[in-house]
DNA sequence: GTGAAAGCGCTAACAA
DNA sequence: TTGTTAGCGCTTTCAC
């Protein structure tokens, strides 16, 4: 099997020393004249020659590689979706993805951590499927790293989150302005942060509109389409129902979709009804559920995006938020 | 900062040569004693020596890591799965995933195939989200390599696929062992291979009952619960309606649901449900849905056994087809 | 402007 | 049984 060209065949090729190459290559070329670049990379064109990164990153000590580290790959597909954002804008500057996948495992996750010091990955980024706070190894602390979906609870590192309360009052906020004063809220369950956040940036939509916490029209324990059905109906039932929901999920807003049909009402007229997710089937319901749309795509990539501003540019303790667009369909 | 430890650190603790360190760390220890090679273990130990990857890779060629390109990450979560799969046998044996992403993109492609040659890999996985069948870089046939969900259009390369045809069958022998003859299929589009299959498992399993198989309970077209919804509307008041359904796959499934209870029917008591995919809703809905998995997770596995195996294990045209397990819940 | 030479940390052929 | 030596392919300092 041919041998690949190495950086001396190219300099023989080009009549100059590897070094020169190297130079060119490497755009530190400044002092050399054009001519003798044209020559170098002629050559190269002509071996069809490709550094080796290899002896590079020995040499070097820089891998362009940069490490992701997920805990748990949720079948929600959204995993997938930080992992693409990170990887597209990697592969833009030259730089690779290299994944391990903790399960969760503090063992793992430092033995991951250790095995991405050894490889001499270029930065770190730790993916959370759900957003929770981390305790991350020590070892981190020697490699730029940066945290998606998850915050680290000795803030050592940045984290790039969704930015879940201003989720909240959009959504609350698009049903306001769609001439609604009374609604409800179908809340999730009290230990996820982004369901608690949610429910404070509805407050601050009806606030702001002058409109008055009700908390008859908060609901908790909604999390799957079961609570929401049981939720929707148990406040379609009261005295003064509302007129608008907003569902902590799209799973919720799903059992939502099941209790208002059964009860013989109609979406948006009877009801109208704001998810979160965008789940897959949103776009699928009969009428199409608006709802809001998490940004993993945009968080992968902005967490690389950080990694690459020039050191020092992003603060160790900074929170970087990101907006969830708000995804219009017919359910209001 | 301090440097990491060296081999020849190592040997210099160890009072060896540092190539008596390497043929202990690589296993090729077999002709060194005991007591030296205690004070080699000794002495990493110490120094907490970990070996540079970069290094190891020049003078070995052999980087310990598998490349795997995805065409499109889908939203469905099953990309996700198929990267945990590999990832985890990968870690188990040393080894790490490098990820590319491609959007499909044939220059990135070659691209990608280029990087990961660069890069050594020592093989390299190519999955497709949706079963298909692919034309690769030439450049490809120099390193080993496999299809996951995809199979190469010239048989250049060996695939591991789910048995569709398999699950097609299973689906609707679960309907037949249930006591249904009269069985349906809510079938896909003709363009996607996996609903093929799927329908010929079914008939299949009807053949094998002894059961005539009746173009009027099959209905192409349903890919979605729309259609899934129409489908089942317009079977269940046929003169003689089925009494179950084996759906192409869960979405279909969910508008069969819908149809069944506006009919004022029961499931599984008047209608029988069978889907395909697992679908994360799978579950959630009432009654739970039975269904067909996909294993994502086993054929990414899968793939990095086949690279693992000793070079010519796996016939390059291979195609290994892993079931797709059946999920019994309540629908029939 | 350009090149020689010394590594980067490890492996492996060969010698002792 | 162990050590010496020569690379692996590239970067980078320093001298010309």
């Amino acid at each position: 099997m041919a041998r690949r060209p190495t950086i001396r065949s190219v300099a023989e090729e080009a009549g100059v020393s590897p070094t020169t190459v190297s130079l060119v290559l490497n755009n530190n070329a400044s002092a050399i004249p054009e001519a003798t670049k044209e020559r170098v990379v002629q050559a190269v064109r002509k071996l069809g020659y490709r550094p080796n990164p290899s002896a590079r990153a020995l040499s070097s000590s820089q891998t362009h590689t940069i490490g992701f580290i997920t805990d748990v790959i949720a079948s929600s597909g959204y995993a997938g979706r930080s992992i693409a954002g990170a990887q597209e804008l990697s592969w833009a500057n030259d730089k690779v993805l290299l994944i391990v996948n903790t399960g969760g495992d503090a063992a793992i996750t430092r033995a991951a951590v250790d095995m991405l010091c050894d490889r001499q990955v270029d930065g770190v980024i730790y993916a959370a499927m759900s957003m929770c706070g981390v305790d991350l190894p020590e070892a981190l602390l020697q490699i730029p790293t940066i945290l998606v979906n998850a915050y680290d609870r000795q803030s050592r590192f940045p984290a790039i989150l969704a930015d879940e309360e201003l989720g909240g009052y959009t959504a609350t906020r698009t049903l306001i302005d769609a001439g609604h004063r009374r609604i409800g809220m179908l809340y999730g369950v009290p230990e996820v942060d982004a369901g608690r956040e949610r429910l404070i940036g509805h407050r601050r939509a009806l606030d702001e509109a002058g409109i008055a916490f009700d908390p008859a029209l908060v609901r908790a324990d909604c999390w799957f389409p079961e609570g929401g059905y049981r939720s929707t109906k148990a406040l379609m039932t009261l005295d003064e129902p509302p007129t608008a929901l907003f569902c902590v999920n799209d799973w919720v807003a799903m059992g939502c979709y099941e209790a208002v049909k059964e009860l013989g009402l109609s979406i948006p007229g009877d009801l109208a009804i704001i998810g979160y997710d965008n789940h897959e089937l949103a776009g699928l319901l009969r009428p199409g559920l608006t709802t809001m749309q998490l940004p993993h795509y945009d968080l992968g990539r902005k967490a690389v995006e950080c990694l690459l501003a020039p050191a020092g540019s992003v603060a160790p303790n900074a929170v970087i938020r990101l907006p969830c667009p708000l995804i219009r369909r017919q359910s209001v």
